[in-house]
DNA sequence: CGCCTACTGATAGTCATTCTCAAACTCAGC
DNA sequence: GCTGAGTTTGAGAATGACTATCAGTAGGCG
């Protein structure tokens, strides 16, 4: 049977207080910065576990996991600032029904699919036409 | 400068021959089987090399980056068999517009865009219907 | 042929993530 | 409020993919 430690509540707590998409060791240290004394195996377990259960997303960028606190229950993808991590959620039945049918088409079944937009958001692409930015 | 080399050579060889996706262990496995003496570090420049050039695409899998010989200079997307491998080349304006589109709408700029489907191929669905996968 | 320099590869290092297991803790049952 | 069985925790070790090192090798141009 599932517990429920402080632990596991720190750390949906953390994630819901971040911005956009983070990495299990930020967020174990965000959490330390906090005074909290919660273990770096213990973050990643809970990161599992909300995403499992459905309750934040992930999603793989240079070799290492990334999570956030998403609307629970519903499919959607997202549109994430490549220079401050600025997320927004977007639904578009349109493509889940191409995901859907081009593996049909292609006689596959259990299709899942990975559908992520990367950007410079409004204000980071202000910053950079001014030349704030090195990248 | 670019020098040739046959460890290029034999990569470039090693990933053409190979049906779907890689990873840089397995391609450097493959080679080392056939005979060759190829060192790993080479099998990674080589394919890192590859991808930077556009005769590859790359995608990351559980923590790992997979590698394909891909048509060069078109930008497509896969559809690949999470079981065997088999990687089909799909293209969908409809998505690639999608993806600008929702990038400006949200005053994005310079969106690029992670677009994967994966699932079970044909001969592998029938596979799991007959009990043979584990998964 | 001979030099310059890029390339190679065995190995050590890095780093995110997972494993181990004894100790701490949760909670149903009393 | 206690108890005890079973779950969870966490410090450190282990894993595994990938990168850095650097002496030795070998393209390629003259
Ligand atoms: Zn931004
Ligand atoms: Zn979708
Ligand atoms: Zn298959
Ligand atoms: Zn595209």
């Amino acid at each position: 049977m599932k517990r429920n430690t402080w632990q596991r509540e720190a750390v949906r707590e953390a994630l819901d207080a971040s911005e956009g998409f983070v990495s299990a060791q930020t967020l174990h240290d965000r959490l330390k910065h906090t005074g909290s004394q919660i273990g770096l195996a213990t973050v990643y377990r809970a990161l599992a576990d909300l995403a499992s259960g459905g309750d934040a997303d992930s999603l793989q960028q240079d070799g290492e996991s990334l999570y956030r606190a998403c609307t629970p229950g519903s499919h959607h993808h997202h549109l994430i600032c490549r220079n401050c991590g600025l997320t927004v959620e977007i639904e578009a039945d349109a493509v889940e029904q191409w995901a859907h049918s081009v593996a049909a088409e292609h006689g596959f079944t259990e299709a899942h699919h990975v559908v992520d937009v990367f950007g410079l958001c409004a204000a980071c692409t202000a910053k950079a036409a001014a030349g704030e930015l090195r990248d």
